[in-house]
DNA sequence: AGATGTCCCTGGAAGC
DNA sequence: TGCTTCCAGGGACATC
């Protein structure tokens, strides 16, 4: 049973602070004792819990991770933040502190609007079309691959997925999004859906350093095509992959497989 | 409003 | 061996 049905319903006990996280709270702690968990959403890479008052939203960052239980055991150094509950502890453990823990009055709050109200379509919606993607597209003068992160058109894709999706797609990452046309589009969509889908199916794939929740390595679980793969033989085609940097971050891609 | 650059943080790896 | 430097990631924010 996942920690958000065994989560829900419960009542705010305490809250434990650890290291500072990304962005403060946004209340002080105090003031989430005596709430109740209604409900645990998610949009993008955010995860929304609804409170009978208020609204809290987890975002794991890059490295986060959360673990449920009664007995959480001591806060180690990278345990930063303990929902104490009625049901049992939800911690959040982040080496990295990416991640962040926000209040929010609810939904339509101006912070709120900030972080969610830009998020573009889920990846695994019915929504996000082959179509709309093409439109999203048309619209961008920007490299597909900024256009992918920036998460405006779609959420979901990071890095590790933006390179992999494009490389089966045949799409070099530095293509301005405009110039993809409607055959290309659709390629690029149903390679996205397929990433994440496999992905998700297994497990993830966390960085190199880093595990999951039970511990377990998250050593390309997704094996990657292109991602982390500079200069090594393309798994199609036999050149070597190239890396090139878009926006502060690394791309992989193949000058034959992806040629325009 | 879109595009671009900067910054946050830490630990592992690589280089000296 | 021990030090320093580089690098990875998501995404808000500032600036043009």
């Amino acid at each position: 049973m996942s920690f958000a049905s065994r989560i829900t319903g419960a009542q705010v006990l305490g809250v434990r602070t650890g290291k500072s996280l990304r962005w403060p709270l946004g209340i002080a702690p105090q003031g989430l004792v005596g709430r109740r968990v209604q409900a645990v959403r998610r949009r993008g890479k955010y995860l929304l819990m609804d409170l009978d008052q208020g609204l809290l939203l987890w975002h794991l960052g890059m490295s986060g991770s959360l673990c449920f239980g009664s007995a959480p055991g001591p806060a180690g150094a990278h345990d930063h933040f303990d929902l104490i509950t009625s049901h049992g502890v939800l911690r959040l453990n982040d080496p990295r502190r990416f991640g962040a823990v926000i209040h929010v009055p609810d939904e339509d709050s101006p912070r709120a609007r900030k972080l969610l109200a830009t998020l573009g379509m889920e990846p695994l919606s019915a929504a996000f079309t082959p179509e709309y993607l093409r439109a999203g597209l048309r619209a961008r003068r920007g490299a597909i691959k900024q256009v992918l992160l920036s998460g405006k058109l779609v959420v979901g894709v990071g890095n590790i997925y933006a390179n992999e999706a494009l490389f089966a797609a045949g799409i070099r990452p530095s293509v301005p999004a405009h110039r993809i046309g409607a055959v290309r589009a659709a390629r690029l969509h149903a390679a996205i859906v397929d990433v994440l889908q496999r992905a998700v199916a297994l497990g993830g794939s966390t960085l190199r350093d880093f595990s999951n929740a039970k511990g377990e390595s998250g050593y390309f679980q997704l094996e990657a095509m292109v991602y982390g793969r500079a200069a090594q033989p393309c798994k199609v085609c036999g050149q070597d992959i190239r890396l090139s940097r878009q926006g502060q971050r690394s791309s992989f891609w193949c000058p034959h497989c992806q040629k325009s």
